[in-house]
DNA sequence: GCATAATCTGCAAGTCTTTGTAGATATGCA
DNA sequence: TGCATATCTACAAAGACTTGCAGATTATGC
């Protein structure tokens, strides 16, 4: 019993981790190779402090691997796949939207694979 | 852009309902079919005021599902497979948890399929 | 009807998360 | 060196999550 409990306790941090709507677009955006924060920031339209913040949750994680060039700090996913498991998720949420949201999950859908 | 961010939080919405070690366990525990609320605070060691409040939530998000049967509430998952996508996260716990994790891993990931 | 069993809901305290602001660090270049 | 750029870290306020407890609800069987 306290293998389960223990392990839960892991998965749950990893949940937790991406259970943010920044995190998730970022997660996303980094599908498409790695990028220095401005960038990300431009494309996510979110302030540079405030990814800066994810980024470094999603570091410590090892979510994200960082490299510099110059004063550049570029990111990647450690694991890409991680990125295909998450909109794996997309199915539970087809459960309990609203129709209303059926296109927007056909077009994101289309946009993140 | 505002499908993604609109898309993105319905996710992460998702994702922050699974983020509980409590829940998680939960979910998995209801892959061997339907069960009552007391039954898997046993299972569970959980008391059952806890699990009722997370069986609450889960319920709102359409997750689980309840069905009574006298006095009893009755759960199973709405749909089967999230216990499934759940346990292909440990890939990403994997990651970033320590060597001394990997039997937990291990067994667990045996017990949950 | 009443006592009991199974579960739910509302509330309050403690804790954790998010986010902006301000200031720190590191790099490149004149 | 001195200044600009890119990013990071620290901190505090606001908000959200978790949990136990007390009391409400619903169903059963006498």
């Amino acid at each position: 019993m306290p293998h389960r409990v223990h392990v839960a306790r892991e998965l749950a941090e990893v949940f937790k981790l991406i259970a943010h709507p920044d995190r998730i677009r970022l997660i996303e955006e980094l599908r498409n190779g790695e990028c220095d924060v401005n960038s990300l920031a431009l494309r996510l339209d979110l302030p540079p402090t405030r990814l800066s913040q994810h980024l470094s949750l999603l570091r410590a994680a090892r979510i994200v691997e960082e490299r510099r060039n110059g004063r550049q700090h570029l990111y990647r996913l450690a694991q890409p796949q991680i990125a295909r498991w998450i909109t794996d998720g997309l199915a539970f949420v087809e459960a309990r939207a609203p129709a209303s949201m059926a296109g927007d999950l056909r077009e994101v859908r289309a946009l993140w694979s």
